[in-house]
RNA sequence: GGGCGUAUAGCUCAGUUGGCUAGAGCGCAGCUCUGAUAAAGCUGAGGUCCUUGGUUCGAAUCCAAGUACGCCCA
């Protein structure tokens, strides 16, 4: 068995093993009648393929439910793709070279109908062909599931084995629950001015707009807006929005807020007494929350020294400004002048739900009382245009403002707004326009470039402005029902609750529709003229009611075009209703999976055996408001019940540096760069550096043992370091006892010999073996790996490897067979084949792989066919395994006091002394002493008993911990006390078993051995050291005898290394030829003859080997000569 | 502006219910060991446990305020 291994080529095998004896059916097959475990898997985007940072989530996902398989239980293994929304239409539009919704309903030119169907067909086959990427992908990470195989591709999207959430099932299942809230009463329509993205012409919701702000300069404008009444004074306004001032309808002031009255140049300005000397921006620009080229904010008091001084003369309250009414910047437009606002449609909306009179917007400026105004920023009078803000226009409709809605789906000026129409807001000749308009009829005061965060759109990162569009919502007003089922949920890590019940607590309504083509259609069927509307619960319930369209509709996907050709009749006006020709937001498809995917509608029954499922697992930043959200509404809805009984959240990927990961920074690693192929990142010199592939296994094995609530650090470095520490210890201790166990035929299934025959080191490592099995089924049962691999990581490392295998390599060596040889066999098989079970969810190619060897690598040895291992009370012996440590720190000791007495180890020495510090340690110390010999290579152990005093120099302290809750505020005294005492006198008696007593002011004080701590110190020129109460010294005198051991220690090492430099195998005998004019040499080859040619396997003493050196031992000449026989 | 979280060695992080000399891994330096291991061991350098108060015999740990960073929401 090599130690170099290649695990990519290792698990690529694995892979075709797994299909050719289909290891994973055999496995669910085996479990059908299981217990069941329901997991339910949250669906990814298929819309591009996957990341390495994928597989953080799905490899949780996958040890889970491998685990609960080990264990027999019964899994759905059902995989999910998200597939509709506006995240796909995009991609599709890039492809095409699309620009926006006019292209998409010209694609067949001339008719909106095929071009919307062929549009739709490209993004069902874009998520096709994604999903099918993403689940060759899932495979090679070793996720098991119930893939879908070649031939069910060419099925429609219910019938698949996946689920898919544009399937008709899906969909209707949204139906159902629109159906339901409407019942209650909670869907409704609203116009509102909501943000959108005009190059997506779809307004977002509040989910979305959290995902895409951005720091971005905008040319803000100081404006003046002349007093009817007042002549030559004038209201200072400010906006970073300029477009926005062709819609101008009002301007509010705080009334509580002092305003003042400005001199400048002949004319009177008013504005607000704190904003005037605001230093604005002034935390952001230190912070460097700025844009580089933006100069640093002005305050206004700056300004007007600037443009020719200032004086005031005057303060007023905002309330007595109420009422004034003022000349607006844009009053020629034709929409200014429209009476109830403009355009016609809104102001018939307007005008209809009794917003606001019949008047013009022109003949509607005046000054409102608004307390959100503020002083820290602008001016303290807010321009207000009700058709281009949340607020502006509710701040309208209590004032009976006539709006003025400027722009199109596309963004861009309607008509009736002069030069400006056509135009994009966005187009930054708009400002220009603006201003210069502002500039002509002297209402501009001054503009900057103003730096801020501003939200777009989060797919196509283009600008959002604010529209007032109407919208479907769904009432929030029983968010109250899903934060309670909040507490039905065990929250990994714990502040997920909080987060979850914040998000709720503050989530406005849902608006859940869009108006765009690839999505959910929503079931909501409207009668335009009187504005009645009706929601579909189902398929069966919309053809009972389809009064046209059924025919042409009837075998297509609930989906546009055709879905938008079924009417109904309104039962109480007798008119046809039309389906609103919105789709839905994603978080709807999403979250209906609890239900959709399990039988909710098909059979009740069944599904009840499903939900609520055990677990969900995904990565936590963002979900609290998109999924986690949407399955728990949905959920409550329906069942007043939360959908999942634990949620696993996990943090982000990041580079190892702990940057996040760009395609354009150079840092991001892709999913098949980590699994097979290699990855480019760049390096420190900026430069790309190539790097080897790292296997799923290790990959999967770092998600692992990170702490999901922490970001991960992933890359190069900390892969080579696991690989090195974790998998290559595993394999090569693998690999140890495959190759010596092929040497001596040793039969894995041969009768065991029994616990009583087998070594201490044997029962020892057993022991914490089942240690191990007890803290896997805790860490896989409750959700917590981590700590589970950093423990798996010190039994094969620590314990396994450098302890185990390394005391016991003698016994493998030796010729022959033999009980005692057998027993070390099968100890280490035993440890071995449980740690690749106990393992075998997290790496589930290496643990097999090995796993089969181990078991003569038959057609159903797969680890994964195994019984998951219960810990055997019956093995374990805590008083071993607590020796077995006290063992440990005691060489670790003597190897310390070796290194201060610089006797290297080679050198034999004769004695080493050992005051234990714990019962432990003295019992280790007798038991083990035979280790404790040859791991420091001395002759003798002494133990130093207790009763005899202290070895070293010794230190007392009161054990705090005692004596403080005891003698509370005398505890100084006592300590003072104490020191006061000769140490070595006091801890010999203690030791001993005696007292002491100490005076305090309390009284005197008895102290025991339990009231205080001892520790040691080495005597100056003495070979020993001491740790808390353990002390160790060595006798460093040097025999003749010793010396001449030493030497042929010395010689062994020389001959090895070059038996080794030969290329020798391990087993080979030699002829061997040494020679020395060093009389010191000469004797030690003489008295160690024997032993030198056993550990060189030396057959034959005689010159003329083919492999020859010249070496230095102990500064002496030495001459080599050797060949194999 | 509000909420949640974090702050410990050069880096990544442990540190239970308050207790003694605050640890690990990586990296660095020296020494040692080595025929399973591109391994391993020992030693060393490296700490204002973010700051300031408070509670307590005793605070990295508990409390309060502040600072910085991250996330979420305005």
């Amino acid at each position: 068995m090599e130690t170099q291994v290649d695990f990519p080529a290792l698990e690529r095998d694995i892979l075709r093993r797994w299909d050719e004896e289909q290891t994973f059916q055999h496995l669910v097959k085996r479990n059908q009648d299981g217990p069941r475990w329901s997991f339910l898997d949250g669906p990814i985007t298929a819309n591009n393929p996957m990341g390495v940072h994928h597989a953080w989530g799905r490899t949780y996902k996958d040890a889970f439910q491998r685990h609960h398989a080990m264990k027999g239980c019964h899994l759905r293994y059902q995989n999910g793709f998200d597939c509709q929304g506006l995240w796909v239409e995009v991609e599709v539009e890039k492809e095409l070279g699309l620009k926006s919704k006019k292209d998409i309903e010209e694609l067949t030119p001339g008719d909106r109908f095929a071009s919307i169907d062929r549009f739709v067909e490209l993004c069902k086959a874009r998520v096709d062909k994604f999903a099918r990427i993403q689940t060759g992908q899932s495979i090679r990470l070793g996720y098991w599931m119930d893939w879908d195989q070649a031939e069910d591709w060419a099925k429609p999207a219910d019938e698949r084995r996946s689920y898919f959430t544009m399937s008709e099932t899906n969909n209707y299942a949204i139906w159902g629950f629109l159906k339901k809230c409407h019942n209650r009463g909670l869907v409704y329509r609203a116009h509102d001015c909501m943000p959108f993205c005009p190059r997506c012409s779809v307004g977002l919701s509040q989910m979305e707009m959290a995902e895409g702000y951005q720091m971005v300069a905008h040319r803000s404008v100081f404006l003046k807006l002349p007093l009817r009444d007042r002549p030559g004074e004038c209201l200072l306004a400010w906006t970073t929005t300029p477009w926005t001032l062709t819609s101008n309808v009002a301007a509010a002031v705080n009334p509580e807020l002092t305003y003042l009255k400005i001199l400048h140049r002949g004319e009177t300005f008013y504005l607000a007494k704190g904003a005037f000397t605001a230093a604005r921006l002034e935390q952001q620009f230190k912070d460097k929350e700025w844009i580089d080229g933006v100069p640093k904010l002005k305050s206004l008091e700056q300004m007007f020294k600037e443009k020719g001084g200032f004086e005031i003369v005057g303060e007023i309250k905002g309330a007595d400004m109420v009422g004034w009414v003022y000349e607006g910047p844009f009053d020629n437009l034709e929409a200014q002048s429209s009476p109830g606002g403009y355009p016609e449609d809104i102001s018939r909306v307007a005008l209809s739900r009794d917003w606001t009179d019949l008047v013009p917007p022109n003949q509607a400026h005046r000054v409102l009382a608004w307390r959100e105004v503020g002083e820290t920023e602008g001016t303290g009078i807010v321009h207000i245009a009700p058709g281009c803000g949340k607020e502006d226009l509710a701040l309208g409709r209590q004032n009976r403002l006539p709006p003025v809605a400027p722009l199109d789906e596309y963004g861009c000026f309607l008509p009736g707004f002069g030069d400006l129409a056509g135009k994009s807001a966005l187009d930054p000749e708009v400002p220009d326009t603006v201003f210069a308009h502002l500039e002509k009829n002297g209402r501009l005061f001054a503009w900057e470039k103003y730096p801020h965060k501003y939200p777009h759109c989060w797919r196509c990162k283009t600008e959002v402005l604010f529209r007032l569009v109407d919208g479907w919502y769904i009432s929030m007003a029983w968010r109250e029902e899903i934060m309670r089922v909040c507490d039905d949920v065990r929250w990994i890590p714990e502040f997920g609750r909080q987060r979850e019940l914040d998000w709720l607590k503050n989530m406005g309504d849902w608006m859940i529709s869009k108006k765009r083509y690839w999505g959910l259609a929503l079931p909501i069927w409207v009668d335009e003229e009187s504005g009645d509307f009706e929601v579909i619960g189902g398929h069966e319930e919309l053809k009972a009611r389809a009064v046209e369209g059924w025919v042409d509709f009837d075998g297509h996907t609930p989906h546009r075009p055709w879905i938008d050709l079924v009417k109904i009749r309104n039962p109480r006006t007798g008119n046809l209703m039309t389906r609103i020709s919105d789709v839905g937001n994603p978080w709807l498809d999403a979250g209906i999976v609890p239900f959709s995917t399990m039988g909710y509608h098909k059979d009740r029954a069944e599904w009840e055996k499903w939900y609520p499922v055990d677990l969900i697992t995904e990565c936590f930043p963002g979900q609290f408001r998109n999924w986690f959200y949407a399955l728990l509404a949905m959920s409550t809805m329906l069942e007043d019940k939360a959908p999942f009984k634990t949620l696993l959240g996990h943090a982000l990927v990041r580079d190892q540096t702990g940057d996040e990961m760009h395609k354009s920074k150079g840092n991001s690693i892709p999913f098949e760069g980590a699994a097979d192929n290699g990855y480019e990142i760049k390096g420190k010199s900026g430069k790309l550096e190539k790097h080897p592939p790292m296997g799923a296994d290790l990959v999967r094995w770092m998600f692992c043992r990170q702490n999901p609530s922490q970001n991960i650090n992933f890359g190069p470095q900390i892969a080579e370091e696991v690989r090195a520490r974790f998998l290559l210890k595993l394999w090569n201790t693998y690999a140890f006892l495959c190759n010596y166990a092929r040497l001596d035929g040793f039969d894995p299934a041969g009768p065991q010999v029994p616990l009583s025959r087998r070594t201490d080191l044997d029962r020892w490592i057993l022991s914490d073996l089942q240690k191990l099995v007890r803290q896997a089924q805790h860490a896989f049962t409750q959700y917590d790996l981590a700590p589970f691999c950093m423990e798996v990581e010190r039994f094969v490392d620590d314990k396994l490897s450098n302890w185990y295998v390394r005391r016991n390599r003698r016994r493998f060596w030796k010729a022959g067979a033999g009980e005692d040889k057998t027993a070390a066999y099968q100890t280490l098989h035993t440890a071995i084949s449980v740690v690749c079970r106990l393992v075998a969810p997290i790496i589930p190619f290496i643990s097999d792989h090995m796993f089969r060897n181990l078991y003569a690598n038959e057609a159903d040895s797969s680890v994964h066919l195994a019984r998951w291992p219960f810990a055997d009370e019956s093995m374990e012996d805590p008083a071993l395994s607590e020796e077995m440590e006290a063992l440990l720190r005691l060489v670790s000791l003597g190897l310390s006091a070796r290194n201060n007495s610089k006797i290297k180890v080679r050198q034999p020495l004769a004695e080493i002394v050992i005051a234990p510090g714990t019962e432990a340690e003295a019992r280790a110390a007798l038991r083990f002493a035979d280790q404790i010999t040859e791991e420091l290579n001395i002759k003798k152990v002494v133990v130093h008993p207790a009763a005899a005093g202290p070895l070293l120099t010794a230190e007392v302290r009161l054990n705090l911990k005692t004596c403080g809750q005891r003698l509370g505020a005398r505890l100084k005294e006592a300590q003072a006390a104490l020191a006061a005492h000769d140490p070595t006198g006091v801890a010999g008696k203690l030791l001993a078993g005696g007292t002491v007593e100490i005076s305090t002011s309390g009284g005197p004080e008895l102290l025991t051995a339990a009231d205080v701590q001892i520790s040691h110190k080495g005597r100056e020129g003495f070979a020993g050291v001491a740790d808390r109460a353990t002390q160790v010294a060595l006798d460093t005198r040097i025999t003749h005898e010793l010396a001449l051991e030493g030497m042929a220690r010395d010689i062994i090492r020389q001959v090895q290394e070059l038996r080794k430099q030969s290329g020798l195998q391990m087993e080979d005998r030699i002829q061997l030829y040494l020679a020395s004019d060093n009389p010191k040499v000469t004797e030690a080859i003489e008295a160690h003859r024997a032993g030198i040619a056993a550990e060189t396997l030396t057959t034959h003493w005689k010159a003329g080997g083919g492999h020859a050196a010249s070496v230095q031992v102990d500064g002496a000449k030495l001459e080599i000569q050797l060949e194999k026989v």
